[in-house]
RNA sequence: UGCCCGGUGGUGUAACGGUAGCACAAGGGACUUUGAAUCCCUCAGUCCAGGUUCAAAUCCUGGCCGGGCAGCCA
């Protein structure tokens, strides 16, 4: 048989692999794959950060390598402690594991120093005195080369001087900088004399008061990855510039030469994942926080019902390369779908309810009907669920006047209830000043149970249900884009292209006492509407309140033509 | 009028000079007590122009288009 696709979960041959993959060939030196994911802790993970995540980890894993966590905390003024623990609960949830193997760059601060002072002594480094005004003057622009600063060949004994007054603290932040020596006509911007350190006051949350001055991204970054003997520096593709600086730095410095490599950062239709954005959502209130379930942050997508499998899935089938790219959210959703589909448990669920009485069905009475837990996993066995006389439906799986090919109920027509009965609808019953229909009326063929017809006539249409007796009230939550236009990224404001539909409250939505006692984070499919997750047991009600994670692939919404899918306005 | 990167179906990604493949999406069909799932089928692509070669998505040259870079952010 050919083998025609790859084996699931396996990640894509990419860019990065294949030069992995080379120079384990044509190795000389039989190094252990070393890679790291370092984030800065100034903010909440997301999934582009999981592309980024599951490309170092992943590659670890392939070569029988490590992946080190380093927390980049080089500037107190935009750091929090906070984001720390977050960051770690997130990598963890996603089945990461970093081991020992945790960092951070202010562990390395006196090292750092130390390289620094090699550079001036070796005449590589120099302090510079200029205001920050005059130093971007000087720099030239994308189209003019730089000027060299008055202060660049200050001599050797005098910049080591200063830069150890920089460290005591002598000098006003703003005053003077340290600088690399390389090139101001460069046509890379970030070899016109780098900023490698600058004065800053402001207590870090590790090292406290002890620092007066820090390095730059550029002068901790690769000397970090160097002192943790880092073989692949992964980043994303804003960063190649500063590649030709970050080797002038090692090589300058003659320490360890890990290899950065670029790739493209992630971007997904209908949402946006740069961290500015982001944090105005917040901000603004358009959300109700970082882990609002329509947030593409880590945190939102568990909230939403995501499982980490499920994005380490859609980390692994998005690739790695380097061109732009936008990727549709539909493939996030069939990868929860697919996972959602396999492992939950099927029950019945009523987000926008009706009342049907069947009139031909005695009052007090009420008996027990089997229901199938799980189609795709026989294991899972079966439960009873109740019918009785009063029941209720879906608002939209009942019309008067039905389109063709609506395979639902309507007056006079028949429709089986998920292993129920056959019903057949007799009567509306509608609010004579709102005409709001009130009450639907059916009968039920006792010739039908378990939604078997003896007599073979085909019914086409089956819906769910819940019985009024066996089913509790809660509230229930369905989330669509956070945009409505594809790529929101080029609009100017966040405010002229968010979604106002992006979230949906029903209050009176009624699900099977089967989920009495679910617990947060418990994932269910609600039949035919989606996947559904307990976001929080309810404080007053005592009950679980749902989270839609995604709708059911529905065809029928698609004949309809409508955009807003399952539930719409009543 | 600088430096760097990139252009393969609608989207994402493979093919390493030798049959342009996979996934998602879309369309159709089978099955169906979830208009789901599953299964089958279909649609659809190498930015352009030259060159090298028996053979080019792949190598070369020149265009065109897209992106990044002028923080004491990362």
């Amino acid at each position: 048989m050919e083998n025609k696709s790859q084996p699931p979960n396996q990640i894509n041959n990419n860019f990065i692999q294949e030069i992995i993959e080379n120079e384990q060939k044509s190795n000389t030196s039989a190094k252990q794959l070393v890679t790291r994911f370092p984030p800065e802790p100034n903010g909440y993970l997301h999934i582009g950060h999981a592309k980024s995540i599951s490309i170092n980890f992943e590659l670890a894993k392939l070569y029988n390598g490590k992946c080190h966590l380093r927390f980049d905390d080089t500037n107190p003024l935009n750091e929090n402690p906070d984001f720390i623990e977050s960051i770690k609960k997130d990598i963890k949830w996603l089945g990461w594991n970093w081991g020992e193997n945790l960092f951070y760059a202010s562990d390395y601060f006196e090292t750092l120093f130390e390289y620094a002072t090699k550079l001036t002594l070796d005449g590589k480094a120099y302090i510079d005195e200029s205001s920050q005004e005059q130093i971007r003057q000087l720099r030239g622009t994308l189209n003019s080369t730089g000027t060299e600063s008055p202060y660049r060949n200050r001599p050797i004994n005098e910049n080591v001087e200063l830069l150890n007054k920089m460290r005591n603290g002598d000098f006003e932040e703003g005053s003077m900088v340290l600088r690399a020596k390389i090139d101001m006509n460069s046509g890379n911007i970030n070899l016109r004399d780098p900023i490698l350190y600058r004065i800053i006051k402001t207590p870090h949350f590790k090292t406290g008061t002890k620092w007066k001055i820090y390095p730059t991204y550029d002068f901790a970054h690769g000397q970090s990855d160097s002192i943790e003997k880092i073989t692949h520096s992964i980043c994303t593709m804003e960063f190649e510039d500063h590649r030709p600086l970050y080797d002038w730095l090692i090589e300058n410095i003659h320490i360890h030469h890990p290899q950065q490599i670029e790739f493209a950062r992630l971007n997904i239709s209908y949402t946006v994942l740069s961290k500015r954005k982001l944090s105005e959502l917040v901000e603004k209130n358009y959300v109700q926080g970082w882990d609002d379930p329509r947030m593409p942050t880590i945190s939102g997508l568990r909230k939403r019902g995501y499982t980490p499998e499920s994005i380490k899935n859609f980390c692994n089938k998005i690739g790695v390369a380097k061109r732009q790219n936008t990727v549709e959210i539909q493939l996030l959703e069939h990868c929860i779908r697919e996972d959602l589909n396999k492992n939950c448990k099927r029950v019945m669920g009523i987000i926008d309810p009706v009342k049907v009485v069947i009139t031909n069905y005695p009052e007090n009475q009420s008996e027990k009907l089997e229901a199938i837990n799980n189609p795709e996993q026989e294991e899972m066995g079966s439960r009873k669920i109740e019918f009785s006389r009063e029941i209720y439906i879906e608002s939209n799986d009942f019309m008067e006047d039905p389109p063709k090919k609506y395979f639902r109920l309507s007056p006079g027509k028949e429709v089986r209830l998920r292993y129920g009965y056959i019903i057949k609808c007799t009567k509306v019953i509608r609010d004579e000043v709102s005409n709001k229909i009130l009450q639907i009326e059916c009968e039920y063929d006792p010739n039908t149970k378990g939604g078997y017809a003896p007599d073979g006539r085909k019914i086409k249409g089956t819906i769910h249900w819940v019985s009024s007796s066996n089913s509790f009230e809660t509230k229930v939550n369905l989330f669509n884009n956070l945009f409505s236009v594809e790529k929101p990224d080029e609009y100017d404001s966040i405010k002229e292209v968010i979604n106002p539909n992006s979230m949906e409250t029903f209050h009176n939505s009624r699900i099977e006492n089967h989920l009495l006692k679910a617990m947060p984070g418990d994932k269910f499919q609600f039949e035919r509407l989606g996947y559904f997750c307990v976001d929080k047991i309810d404080s007053i009600s005592n009950l679980p309140i749902f989270n839609r994670t995604v709708t059911l692939r529905d065809s029928w919404a698609k004949i309809q033509g409508s955009t807003n899918p399952k539930i719409s306005q009543s």
